[in-house]
DNA sequence: AGCTGATCATAC
DNA sequence: GTATGATCAGCT
């Protein structure tokens, strides 16, 4: 049960962001589509965004697609996070679209791997197939911020991936490259192509990819959490 | 086609 | 059981 209805503006503040994310924890997320008029899904087949777009309607996000943090005036970044029964993550987590051309001038402090992540608020939901979506519950919200340790493991991941894919060797990178943080194909289907650079320098097609974070690094967030 | 929100489904 | 590679929906 939920009576109240989404905001109809961005949170002014980090704190108001905060205690709109702290208000959702402990219901489940038939409460928050029923107060909002929407329709819960039996099952996310066909649609797999649906949990990460019904919190970024509670807690006032901008809708969009655009490649930006989702509260811009914050710096902050909404990840929902499916959750097992042990409470460990059950999915990677998809941090930004790969450039995979014109990245002469990238470097970690300006990519967009860096600034999606230097703020992160985690909203941890049960995840679990067998529990119907309607029914599973919200977790209490995690503000993090990359450590030392946990920004260096990403930068080198990074700089790997943008070298290999700086060099032409797109197509040698597969997912287990990365220590916690990976490239995978990112697309509506494997028709989807773009541009890359092939081994001698020449133009290529591909699937598009995109950065992923392994299990065991969000897994990590969540430990030094508590 | 690019990019967001992600989970699915098969190979291992 | 789980990670990789593939896929689904919507907006620009």
């Amino acid at each position: 049960m939920h009576s109240s209805s989404p905001p109809s503006s961005p949170p002014a503040s980090l704190n108001e962001l905060m205690s709109r994310a702290n208000a959702l924890s402990g219901l489940s997320l038939g409460d928050l589509a029923d107060a909002a008029n929407i329709v819960t899904p039996q099952n996310f087949r066909t649609q797999k965004g649906w949990t990460g777009q019904l919190i970024e309607l509670w807690l006032g996000a901008s809708a969009g697609s655009k490649p930006e943090q989702d509260f811009p005036e914050l710096g902050v970044e909404l990840k929902t996070l499916p959750l097992s029964y042990t409470n460990l993550p059950l999915e990677t987590t998809y941090v930004c679209y790969a450039p995979l051309t014109h990245n002469t001038g990238v470097t970690w402090q300006n990519s967009n791997v860096r600034n999606k992540l230097q703020k992160v608020l985690w909203l941890p939901v049960q995840g679990e197939r067998e529990i119907p979506p309607a029914q599973r519950l919200i977790g209490s919200p995690i503000l993090w911020q990359p450590s030392i340790e946990e920004e260096t493991l990403l930068r080198t991941d990074w700089e790997e991936l943008m070298d290999m894919i700086s060099l032409g060797q797109v197509e040698r990178i597969d997912a287990t490259v990365g220590s916690v943080l990976q490239l995978r194909p990112k697309a509506a289907n494997g028709s989807a192509l773009t541009e890359a650079i092939g081994e001698d320098g020449q133009a290529i097609q591909t699937r598009p990819r995109g950065f992923y974070l392994r299990k065991n690094f969000t897994q990590g967030i969540l430990q030094s959490a508590f």
